[in-house]
RNA sequence: GGCGCCAUCGUCUAGUGGCCUAGGACAUCGCUCUCUCAAGGCGAAGAUCACGGGUUCAAAUCCCGUUGGCGCUACCA
């Protein structure tokens, strides 16, 4: 796992990491955390802190480790001088920049360009000179000419010609070893057996592959994952929205939902299992059990938040009573409905809303947009909705309706409400629907939403009582 | 540009030579339930299996080519 060095957990390498979990669990072996910050500049504690908070709130938080590879240099550094001694990888003088713009010279002209090992066929003399004036040095892999062919578990059978890899660089002037060589030795000494990552490091690994050969160590298995995609099909990235875990997290998105989404981005158990759910939870064991590394796809896929949204439901939907309000409390909070204190003092009351609400959320933080009307005065009303409840004969109804509302006494049992106003309602020879929506809408300013009879109780008369005097007053007047 | 990988409904996928007149899920649209919404149930629509050639008695499935998409092409990982 690379610390991000745009500081946040990418649901790509959430998913890699799950794989990998499942992988792991499956197998019964173990599952290792593994910092990949040989790149110091790239690199600090708080990139890593976000990683290690991602892994915990998925649910992934035990785990070996994290060894981190900017503790290791000095096992890399061996590694490397082995390398030099026996002739396999040279010192290069040459400066990046210089490098970089040859190689944008030539990309512009729509040419190859490659190392072309200037620095491996160095006078003794000019090697001599360079050491002298203290010219920066990297250590480069000399590239044997024979090409890499290796199975990929998931993508079969993959291969390079030797010709169409450059003496990649292994260790930066700084003294640093680059991933490619750090990855090598970790995964070689932690004695890693399978390499699971993203298949946007398919061409890193037959450089990979002639390291392990030129170390003479053991090879890992491969296998690599296909790419998520945004709507426009290119690899997801900040520009498509949401990327980030923490994110998700804000919305409200729960982590059994997301695991259990990201689980089907890629791999399928081969039926048509689409939900891991036992008790009421994510069954972590059945998805792990069902995992196989061989049954993900080899095509990329493109990330579908709808599916997301509505796998999220099923798992709010899910939740007991107590949990739900446990978790929607914060998003109460945040979205300025109640404070904490009220909550505290208001806790039969609010176990009540969320009962009604909870089936009715994608995500925790809807709350503020599906049911506002419940906790504040400033909720929208619905234009269009209102407007077809605004009529003569309505507001008639309306008005008597209010009457009755006014004295139905205790107002907190929602079947009493609902038989004073259905006795007004027949004894008057109205139609349910002639009363039921406009009622609704003046005191909500939904068309739709709860059972209307547990919202007005909950809602409390004297609240009802004003909002329907409110659009009285507004729209009696004008009606006339 | 070079190299690599990929290609089944809008999206995620099942399919590994005959069970496929291609199955499921999300989304969409109906109907049902209901005070409404959500959920649920039922149903519809949606894929000439990217295209063109082979191989075979038989191809979404194997082979070749074309096209398209994506990835890599760093002293990032």
């Amino acid at each position: 796992m690379a610390p991000s060095p745009t500081g946040f957990f990418h649901v790509g390498s959430a998913r890699t990491a799950l794989y990998n979990w499942l992988f792991a669990q499956h197998n019964k072996g173990k599952f290792i955390l593994r910092v990949e910050d040989t790149d110091v500049e790239r690199s600090s504690e708080d990139m890593i802190k976000v990683v290690l908070e991602g892994m915990a709130w998925l649910g992934m938080g035990q785990y070996e480790g994290p060894y981190y590879q900017s503790k290791r240099m000095d096992i890399y550094k061996k590694h490397i001088e082995k390398l030099i001694k026996e002739g396999k990888a040279y010192y290069c003088y040459c400066n990046p920049q210089d490098l970089k713009k040859e190689r944008q010279a030539a990309y512009e002209k729509k040419e190859d360009w490659k190392y072309d090992r200037r620095c491996l066929n160095l006078s003794k003399a000019e090697r001599a000179e360079k050491e002298k004036s203290n010219t920066p040095k990297a250590v480069r892999f000399l590239v044997p000419d024979h090409g890499v062919t290796y199975k990929d578990i998931v993508y079969g059978e993959i291969s390079r010609d030797s010709k169409d890899i450059e003496d990649f660089i292994i260790q930066r002037a700084n003294g640093t070893p680059t991933y490619n060589l750090a990855c090598v030795v970790d995964d070689y000494e932690m004695e890693i057996t399978h390499v699971i990552r993203g298949a946007d490091h398919i061409t890193n690994t037959p450089k990979q592959i002639l390291l392990y050969e030129a170390l003479n160590l053991q090879k890992p298995e491969f296998a690599h994952l296909p790419l998520i995609l945004g709507k426009d099909k290119s690899k997801l990235s900040k520009r498509h929205g949401a990327v980030s875990l923490r994110e998700y997290q804000e919305k409200g998105f729960l982590p059994d939902a997301l695991v259990n989404y990201l689980a089907l981005l890629g791999w399928s158990p081969g039926d048509d299992q689409e939900i891991f759910i036992r008790n009421g939870k994510l069954d972590k064991d059945m998805l792990a059990n069902r995992f196989m590394l061989d049954r993900v796809n080899s095509a990329n896929a493109v990330f579908d938040i709808t599916k997301l949204e509505w796998m999220n439901q099923q798992y709010i939907m899910q939740l007991s009573h107590p949990e739900f309000k446990q978790l929607l409390k914060p998003f109460i909070i945040k979205s300025g409905l109640m404070t904490a204190q009220d909550i505290e003092g208001n806790s039969d009351w609010i176990q009540k809303v969320c009962d009604l609400m909870q089936p009715r959320l994608k995500t925790l933080s809807d709350i503020d947009k599906n049911g506002r009307f419940f906790f504040k005065d400033d909720f929208t009303y619905e234009h269009d909705t209102l407007k077809k409840h605004l009529d003569k004969e309505t507001l008639h109804i309306m008005q008597k309706l209010l009457q009755v509302i006014k004295e139905i006494h205790p107002f907190d049992d929602a079947g009493e409400i609902e038989i004073k106003l259905r006795d007004y309602g027949s004894d008057n020879n109205l139609k349910v629907k002639q009363w039921i929506h406009p009622l609704r809408v003046y005191v909500t300013g939904c068309a739709g939403g709860p059972p209307l009879f547990d919202t007005l109780q909950l809602i409390g008369k004297e609240r009802c009582v004003k909002r329907i005097n409110n659009i009285l007053k507004e729209y009696g007047r004008l009606n006339d």
